[in-house]
DNA sequence: ATGTAATAATTTGAAATCTAAATATCTTGC
DNA sequence: GCAAGATATTTAGATTTCAAATTATTACAT
């Protein structure tokens, strides 16, 4: 049993309920939180980009282009190439996203929100600081490794540590 | 913004940095994160049934059968019908899925350990119960709602609390 | 015994996700 | 004006994951 087993374990199962849930709402909707992420995001930001929304939704850009690919074949969303610079793409929502985007469903699940909104804010805000903490602990590690693998680009090298 | 829109963005920074230290892994060691807890299953568990080790790691049986083909077709795992119950396969591992398991890295980055034991214990304990918290506020909702699917089924009906 | 239930495992089909490679379009320096 | 490098997006290829449908085997009831 290893020190940090019951954290992994309780993440495995915060993923796997957002998963499941993720598919729930697919079955019922036929939209996943991603692709509700994406509406959402194309609503709030100024000038919707495919690597806009990558950005502010903590996705790469292949990933946000195959949701848009799939938002676009339901007829929710839609592309324009509108600025002076043709490489950029708007998406935009149809006037059926909208509709849809309007009645969509908590992106969480309604028995943790019923929880949640049942605590006090102090053990509301215990709970997000803790999880930030965590979050903050595990993707700090991405910058950390990225480096490495650019190292053999610096030519006269030593001791870079 | 909505109340728990913090909360959301930390947990998809959490499943972001696991998904990309598992692909980090996987371009090391060949392995997956999941592929690598299959594995500790196996050495852990009694009798090792792909349905046995799907319950011990939260992983549908399917998903545990696809991991299980790939661990076999990279020559660490095989399947064996050993009981007289000709259904149930168990899994043994190989030589060298004995080797390879001894070396096997942490199945969290390293990143995140060196922060995690820096800690006091007692703020270990309090990340590990509010991260436990937040997944069982979540996955108590699957309970709620499974039933919910099967209710067809009863036909006097009445009240199955 | 014989046929219907239940159980174990696999297959199938769909979606999300990443990196790396390809494409298209700018921008800059000469 | 045009080649070289930079930037935005898409495509390709791989894996994980699930539910639902199949297949194989066992258990139970009549």
């Amino acid at each position: 049993m290893k020190d940090y087993d019951e954290l992994l374990i309780s993440l495995r199962r915060i993923t796997r309920a957002i998963d499941l849930y993720s598919k729930r709402l697919q079955k019922n909707t036929n939209l996943t939180i991603s692709q509700l992420l994406v509406m959402e995001a194309i609503v709030k930001i100024d000038k919707p980009t495919p690597s806009a929304i990558a950005k502010s939704i903590l996705l790469s850009q292949a990933t946000v282009t195959n949701l848009i690919d799939r938002l676009e074949k339901n007829g929710l969303v839609q592309r324009k190439r509108l600025g002076t610079d043709k490489r950029t793409v708007n998406v935009v929502l149809t006037e059926t996203g909208e509709a849809k985007f309007k009645e969509a469903p908590e992106l969480l699940q309604s028995g943790f929100l019923r929880e949640y909104r049942k605590l006090e804010s102090w053990e509301q805000a215990m709970l997000v600081s803790a999880v930030g903490r965590v979050a903050s602990m595990m993707d700090a590690e991405d910058i950390d490794a990225s480096p490495i693998l650019a190292l053999g680009d610096i030519d006269s090298g030593s001791g870079s540590s």
